[in-house]
RNA sequence: GCGCGGGUGGUGGAAUGGUAGACACUCAGCACUUAAAAUGCUGUGCCCAAAAGGCGUGCGGGUUCAAGUCCCGCCCCGCGCACCA
């Protein structure tokens, strides 16, 4: 045979799979199915590079994996071809998108066709074909009729200098990506789909998918789901309602002041006189800095008083209201009301302008894990008490308690006795327990917290509700302490940056805070204190009897609040699917009918935007005048197109029946091969794609068009492929390595896709080695050199139970790690076994019977990761069908066990040596055998064995004395 | 600040609580060759000339006969979100 030259196999072996039609899904089948789906692709100027290879590359394992056990695999491929990467390599290029995609794809498919990836290729669709876009049309409908496709007016980023409408991502630092100039906000009339009505399915179904932590976080956050309420506050002499939203409606009697985001609608009613220059000031330096700048969290809070003042609900106090641009008017209701004694934020405001704080929480803590956590089912004994803080200003150290008759270190604390004053108390304490009796009282600021916890002493639950009091020593002048006290517990000076670690009582995190700062902000749950008739309850007891109690007072009510915006669909762009509506003078806004689409996107020469805000279709005379579909009078078109998200929101349906001409796709067709069972790409859609696509499967549900409501049930974000270097590989940086190279190299197809999957573990971030590359090429001709040697030879009779060894143990680890997605493992198992056939090869030749048996089997097995190569050493043993529809092997059991084993042996922890018996030796064999190993002996040497731990044919365990 | 990853030789990475460093890359040596490449074989965590021995999985504690792995407390790096009341 040849020398191994994957140029003469690989383009051979893609014809011949293509033309025979060999991964083509087949609807109707009794096996069971595996939808496995790669996100397509967005087909831009920019070729693919060997980042991107690895997600098709794990996705092509997969499918080839489950191809071969049995199942009956769609692994469709597709064009993402809408959107405005493509109409900018359009524009910057001077062609037209529609040929700019044509061109794109081409390269691409060229691209993945060359890596022989197993794509059923009679499925292809083209978001930007009509046939395709005719269907994200009739869903636009779709959404209408259920009243879920809205229009309205809203702001969006516009470039004053380029004239034109920008894009999200087109807005980078505040500024044009073209032109480099400030971006400002322009109002226009826009399409949305109401995606926040789905917003509670959308959180809930989350549970239930296989997808990793952090997209599913990102997901929940992104929807950003709160409970709280809404309270509405009279605004003094004015019919005015102050409404806010809060999440802390049990912090109702800690609101010092109010505070309106520059933008609130009432700032201007409720000003007063003698405010109205200032507030007007500040309202517009608000409005004219960037977004930009106003979402820096690190600067410091501006804000002016209205002159103002609103009305607690509850409490009646008066409040004045504030204008400052720390809230957002897109958030809640644009208004707030400031607790500064349990909010950051609110806190740094009335720090700054001298506002009052009220706590009305105080911390509670319960001790439920160590020595002292609480006893179930036993009653509290309630006590007043003190905490003494004791600081020696010589060394900035604290005085401190550590028990002796259990683990736990705290500070001073102590109970207050009948009419004793929390200092005294304190310093009493101080006395009893450590003996120092010369303090100076440095604050008594009224400080408090709960501390739960099961006293040892005095065996009860206790449930202390302990007071702050500070101390500075003046000198170290001791008196003695009871014999009983110093049994119990010594005191210990501990520095003040030590303190955190070395608390161990519950509330041990808060003690150093309180330290730092006595007044410092809790935002926590806690008992209520400072509120009249809800004093003493819990936070959260609280907050519902004050929504109650506020809902009886016609003053507020219990409201979920989402982050999540409705979604702006809008695009004043060419390359897009027209929005199928027309305005009509008398019949207004008035959805085509379905008969009346596709609605083709013209061809137009101008696709640079127009300048005034509207697309590029607006000037086209022949599109936009139109008839009325309902009265047949004059009409003009919408002349926005869709986002490019909205056509792939569904496209993975589209694969379930791509040629269907009466529908997006038949009901028993989609319920057939969806959910998607494995669905690959890259976290950047963890919240945009990602939810939508989940939107419009919601939608589907809802419709009766589909059974399932959730599209895909596995997700699987792969890692980045990094440059050698460890930078992002981008076209602009120059950086990017191609598989078109490397394959033009010699390296070939299946050595890259064997690296992609060896280089790390899957969803791992990895640097490109070109080194490495080398390496699985080598391992591949490795494979190639034994087939050719093994053809030459003459064979023989023999039986090698050695080789039937390596053989199902490779089977097992083959296996095992596929089902894990455990490729780089997978790989080396591959690697092991080559490299053990090699040994055995030099040891005993090819005279074992079972070597064709042996090379079949790990033809097999390397089929998923490099199907060239193993279809054309296949073919050349003797195989007649594709390897690639051959079944997966299985191994037997028994061969997985070694006859001798090795056992260490430790003592006392450390390897001392290694015994070499057959498998299954019984333990005091071993024991004696152990015994007399030279190394081992030497440490037992004059010593006693106290212990001995045997692992079945692992290990033994020694421990001596 | 919050959420999610990650930290193991010169490098990428392996390790159901049971011999850390599998498998590769790199490098060195040997064989083959007139020579080189390719290929095959051997070695390759650190300290010590070597042996013996010791040290080693970001740091500090703990549990255990035994910890990369479990528990507590930190540090660093990456990604995402972030004045969301």
């Amino acid at each position: 045979m040849k020398r191994y030259n994957p140029k003469d196999i690989e383009s051979k072996w893609q014809k011949v799979w293509e033309s025979s039609g060999l991964y083509r899904a087949s609807d109707k089948d009794s096996r069971p199915k595996k939808y496995i789906l790669e996100y397509f692709p967005y087909p831009s100027g920019a070729a693919m590079h060997v980042g991107h290879v690895r997600n098709y590359t794990i996705g092509d394992a997969i499918a080839r994996f489950n191809r071969m056990r049995g199942f009956n695999v769609l692994h469709p491929m597709g064009w993402d071809a809408f959107g405005l990467p493509a109409e900018n390599y359009a524009i910057k290029n001077n062609i037209s998108p529609k040929v700019a995609i044509a061109e794109n794809t081409k390269r691409f498919k060229q691209q993945l066709m060359q890596m022989g990836f197993s794509y059923d290729w009679s499925r292809e669709l083209n978001s930007s074909d009509p046939n395709y876009y005719k269907w994200t049309q009739w869903f636009f409908l779709l959404l209408y009729r259920r009243g879920l496709a809205y229009r309205r007016e809203s702001l969006q980023w516009w470039c004053p200098f380029d004239k034109t409408v920008l894009a999200n991502e087109q807005v980078e630092a505040g500024r044009c990506w073209r032109c480099g100039n400030e971006v400002e906000k322009k109002a226009l009339k826009q399409w949305f789909f109401k995606i926040t009505d789905y917003a509670d399915r959308l959180l809930l179904d989350l549970d239930d998918l296989n997808w990793s932590d952090s997209i599913k976080n990102m997901q929940r956050n992104w929807i950003g789901k709160s409970e709280g309420a809404e309270i509405n506050f009279a605004v003094e002499s004015s019919t005015d309602k102050l409404k806010v939203f809060t999440t802390r409606p049990d912090t109702l009697f800690g609101a010092t002041f109010m505070v309106l985001s520059p933008e609130h609608p009432l700032v201007e009613k409720i000003t007063t006189k003698e405010q109205k220059q200032h507030v007007t000031t500040y309202v517009k330096a608000a409005q004219a800095s960037s977004d930009i700048f106003r979402e820096k969290t690190d600067r410091e809070k501006t804000g002016v008083f209205t002159g103002a003042y609103a009305l607690n609900p509850l409490s009646g106090n008066k409040l004045p209201i504030w204008v400052a641009d720390y809230v957002l008017s897109g958030y809640g209701t644009g208004a707030i009301m400031a607790v500064p004694a349990h909010d950051e934020r609110d806190y740094e405001f009335a720090q700054k302008f001298k506002l009052p704080i009220v706590s009305v929480i105080e911390p509670k803590f319960i001790a439920d894990t160590g020595e002292s956590a609480v006893l179930k089912n036993q009653e509290y004994v309630k006590r007043e008490a003190v905490v003494a803080v004791v600081r020696n200003p010589k060394t900035d150290e604290y005085l401190c308690i550590s028990w002796k008759t259990h683990r736990m270190n705290g500070l001073v604390t102590g109970g207050i006795d009948d009419s004793e004053e929390p200092a005294a108390a304190a310093a009493r304490e101080v006395l009893e327990e450590t003996g120092y009796k010369n303090l100076k009282l440095i604050s008594d600021p009224g400080v408090y917290i709960h501390s739960l916890f099961y006293h040892r002493q005095k065996q009860q639950n206790r449930w202390a509700h302990f007071r702050f009091v500070f101390f500075d020593l003046i000198n170290e002048e001791r008196s003695k302490v009871s014999a009983k006290e110093a049994s119990l517990l010594k005191p210990v000076w501990i520095a003040k940056d030590k303190l955190e670690s070395f608390f161990n009582v519950v509330e041990g995190k808060y003690l150093q805070k309180i330290i730092d700062n006595p007044l410092a902000v809790y935002s926590g749950e806690g008992v209520v204190v400072n509120s009249g008739k809800y004093d003493g309850m819990d936070s959260s007891a609280c907050r519902e009897q004050i929504v109650h109690d506020l809902e009886v007072a016609k003053s507020g009510k219990g409201v979920t609040n989402y982050k999540m915006r409705d979604w702006l669909i809008s695009r004043q762009r060419y390359w897009g699917a027209p929005i199928p509506v027309v305005y009509c003078e008398s019949d207004g806004i008035v959805p085509l009918s379905e008969d009346q689409l596709p609605l083709k996107l013209p061809e137009v020469s101008a696709i640079e935007p127009s300048g005034d805000g509207r697309s590029p279709l607006a000037a086209v005379n022949s599109f936009v005048n139109t008839k009325c579909p309902k009265c047949g009078g004059p009409a003009e078109r919408e002349t926005d197109t869709m986002d490019g998200f909205a056509c792939s929101s569904w496209y993975f349906l589209r694969f379930a029946d791509p040629h269907n001409k009466d529908a997006p796709f038949s009901k028993s067709q989609a319920d057939y091969w969806l959910p998607v069972d494995d669905y690959i790409g890259g976290a950047e859609h963890a919240v945009m794609h990602l939810l939508y696509a989940r939107f419009w499967t919601k939608v589907m549900k809802d419709e009766g068009l589909i059974d399932f409501s959730e599209p895909f049930m596995t997700l699987r974000n792969q890692g980045m492929i990094l440059a050698p270097n460890g930078s992002k590989m981008s076209k602009s940086k120059g950086n990017t390595i191609e598989p078109d190279g490397l394959i033009e190299q010699g390296y070939g197809a299946d050595s890259i896709r064997v690296m992609e999957l060896f280089i790390g573990p899957w969803d791992q971030s990895v640097n490109w080695s070109v080194e490495g590359l080398g390496g699985t090429y080598h391992f591949l001709q490795r494979i190639w050199t034994l087939v050719s040697e093994y053809l030459d030879s003459s064979g023989g009779e023999k039986e090698s139970e050695a080789l039937k060894q390596i053989m199902h143990k490779t089977i097992h680890r083959v296996d095992k790690d596929l089902l894990e997605l455990s490729f780089n493992t997978a790989v080396a198992a591959l690697m092991e076994c080559v490299n053990g056939l090699y040994k055995l090869k030099a040891a005993e030749g090819f005279e074992a019977v079972e070597w064709q048996w042996a090379i079949e089997t790990l033809l097999k097995l390397l089929a998923p990761f490099a199907p060239h190569i193993s279809e054309e050493l296949w073919q050349a043993i003797g195989g007649e069908e594709s390897v690639h529809i051959e079944s997966w092997p299985e191994y037997e059991p028994n061969y997985l066990v070694d006859e001798t084993i090795k056992i260490a042996i430790q003592v006392n922890g450390k390897i001392r040596g290694e015994l070499s018996v057959a498998a299954g030796t019984d333990q005091a064999e071993i024991e004696t055998k152990a015994k007399e190993e030279l190394k081992v002996k030497a440490h037992l040497e004059g010593k006693q064995i106290i212990k001995t731990i045997y692992v079945p044919d692992k290990l033994l365990s020694l421990v001596v004395k």
